[in-house]
DNA sequence: ACCTGAACACCGTTCAAGT
DNA sequence: ACCTGAACACCGTTCAAGT
């Protein structure tokens, strides 16, 4: 992969995450980005490793987005902000997440929130295995989350009466237990339902240092 | 959707997931499922809404595996079970974690487990808007761990020591905390992690009915 | 009613040729 | 050295016709 000259990198990631933002993932293609930016196709392959690389420089031109405040003398605040952080860059481009879930990306625009996260854990006293296990949990929580507003059970639709209206439709003595957070739902929203969630990570990792 | 004769639902879940688990997500189109079965492609819009509906039948078939025991008087051994059942059933098939992460699907079965885990979480007290939550958080650590051990930085690939030295290529001195906890992953093993995972998450859980 | 081949409108990518 | 059109080998899906 030379470096070209007729487009700049970020030329082409922020011509991929408008294509994206407009027109889904379907709507970025090798021939759409390409006409785009007035070229053709195979002008692209000289930015770009591929398929599997323009969706890569979609995934950074997200996370890249991910901004969190300076640390404090709190690491539990830290590490709540920046996991915070890495969530609202991921929500605000929603079109975007399967290919955030799905590529493995690893410049180090995308390091940098994990690295701060780490940083924070690590100022709880952890280390070593504890401080791997630390971040392992606080990851997939964010991306779990994230991952459950796109496709899971209790994910909100245009409406949210469809989703519990699905829910509403199953066999009622097999799914109960379902039927009840599917309505706590209807009177929740994602940002306190995350703020609680983190709340209980976090009461999860207070005062076991190993 | 009409039932029709010429195969059984069950038979394309398999055949489907044959394809996938042996030649990877690009090897499951409609023309190599179809010559799969012995017929043309066309067919298979008998029984499945597309593309979209051939990868959750997938999706489908791979969370009908998820296995976990009856249920004790412990809430927190149960909560666990449920949720090691799941990891379980979507790491045993990793050619379809990203259908998974990404494919919509509200079968009952694919439900099943996911109720088992409410039921779980219902047994420690919460309801409601805490039950919810609860769920939402044991929920987003399954799937985020088996995302981040398909794409996450310290994902392993076929040979552990790549991770470690993509890692090690960085900057020392921007990203010491991850050189630590790639170090630290290098001793260790992903069954061993989800299990302390899952126990910080417990522990988050515990004494806290609101 | 269920099945299915032919044809269409797309893809990503190889290859070879331009400058 | 960088760029790029034409062509190829695939897709999913529409449509119309079979039984």
């Amino acid at each position: 992969m030379p470096a070209p000259r007729k487009f700049t990198r970020e030329r082409l990631q922020a011509a991929a995450l408008a294509l994206v933002d407009a027109a889904g993932l379907d709507g970025l293609t090798m021939r759409s980005l390409a006409t785009e930016l007035g070229t053709g196709p195979m002008t692209i392959y000289n930015y770009v490793d591929g398929r599997g690389g323009l969706e890569r420089l979609v995934t950074e031109a997200v996370m890249a987005e991910a901004a969190w405040p300076e640390p404090s003398d709190d690491w539990r605040a830290d590490v709540h902000a920046v996991a915070e952080g890495m969530w609202r860059a991921v929500r605000a481009h929603p079109h975007a997440i399967p290919l955030i879930l799905t590529r493995r990306s690893l410049d180090l625009t995308t390091l940098r929130p994990a690295e701060a996260l780490v940083q924070a854990l690590a100022r709880s006293g952890r280390s070593g295995a504890d401080l791997l296990v630390a971040f392992r949990t606080v990851s997939a929580f964010v991306t779990g989350f994230a991952q459950a507003e796109l496709v899971g059970p209790l994910s909100r639709d245009k409406d949210v009466t469809e989703t519990t209206g699905r829910i509403a439709a199953l066999p009622r003595d097999q799914f109960a237990g379902l039927a009840e957070i599917a309505t706590a739902a209807e009177a929740s929203d994602p940002e306190t339902e995350f703020a609680a969630g983190m709340r209980i990570v976090l009461h999860g990792l207070q005062g076991k240092t190993r």
